[in-house]
DNA sequence: AACTATTTATAAGA
DNA sequence: TTCTTATAAATAGTT
């Protein structure tokens, strides 16, 4: 009895379970980018291993992304009036993302020693009211967690997590497959 | 000539692309949950389709990834005897997202007039240098990003860019696939 | 939505 | 790891 199909639940026999992982991850990539060719869709995979490992998949690739998203609106958009030119408003953003910065440093040092205590604090769900946060307020919520997280462990374990907690939740509005 | 493999490039019928992503879609969703229950691994998958439709799946569900991380940690922290209880850290972390809260709508009311502008501005690759910027200097990008945001259209089509985006520049650090 | 001829993925073995 | 092969699963085109 060989070649045969398996059971579909977690493997508890770790070297198997590190092929068949290896295994998956490579189909579920392939997957992934033919699914993006054949179709003109943008696709991102994220694993996270209980080990807390990650890897991630995208395509096309972060570049092109990253261009896409740089570029978005252009060719598009409808005059104002009162608009200043390109080099005026980079000038404009760029300080207002330091004026930002600025800020955040300064909660950033009022909380040092806040910091430490938060370290080892204990999420207690429903005291905190994170369901009831909206997507602005959790993009805030992880600000203050980076800012808490700065002197933690060597590992980006929790960051890693608390990324994809804050995707997933900012894709409430998204359907959701099977 | 019937039954035959597909050349792997983007499907210029549409009622065929439509059809087949429908089914790619259905068989990537599936494997990914194959590999998340097989090997224990939590599981991420995030489509854009061209006109900027969102399709998301994880597993294991939203509910347990949150449980998850509201509960990291637990019972394996280790005492730095000046701790504080949790009812207390609790209060001082919602006493510092609401710092931070205030904090950024002084800085939206200041920039009121500007956001109009940026409304329609055109990032040009380069000459912001965003390639350089950090963790969590892009953090704050994306809540400067927010702000901006928060007077435009109807989609959220460009929100939702900048969060992948966003996921995917935090994942530099991740190992890629294929 | 369902049906099959084929192709593709993969479990176990080497 | 990488290859091989038997088997299972996915899916392209049809109905």
């Amino acid at each position: 009895m060989s070649h045969r199909k398996i059971e579909m639940k977690w493997m508890e026999n770790k070297s198997s379970r590190l092929i068949t992982f290896s295994k998956h991850k490579s189909g579920l990539f392939k997957k992934a980018m033919e699914l993006s060719i054949l179709c003109g869709v943008e696709v991102v995979v994220l694993l996270f291993s209980v080990g807390g490992k990650a890897y991630s998949f995208g395509h096309p690739s972060i570049e092109a992304m990253t261009k896409k998203f740089l570029h978005q609106g252009e060719g598009s958009h409808v005059s104002h009036g009162e608009s200043s030119n390109d080099d005026d408003n980079i000038g404009k953003l760029s300080q207002q993302l330091q004026e930002l910065k600025d800020q955040i440093q300064v909660e950033k040092d009022k909380k040092k020693d806040l910091d430490k205590a938060l370290s080892k604090y204990k999420f207690i769900r429903g005291k905190l009211p994170i369901d009831n946060l909206s997507f602005e307020e959790l993009v805030e919520f992880k600000a203050s967690w980076v800012v808490v997280q700065d002197n933690m462990s060597e590992s980006n374990n929790e960051l890693e997590a608390a990324s994809s907690l804050l995707l997933l939740r900012e894709n409430r509005m998204f359907e959701t497959g099977i």
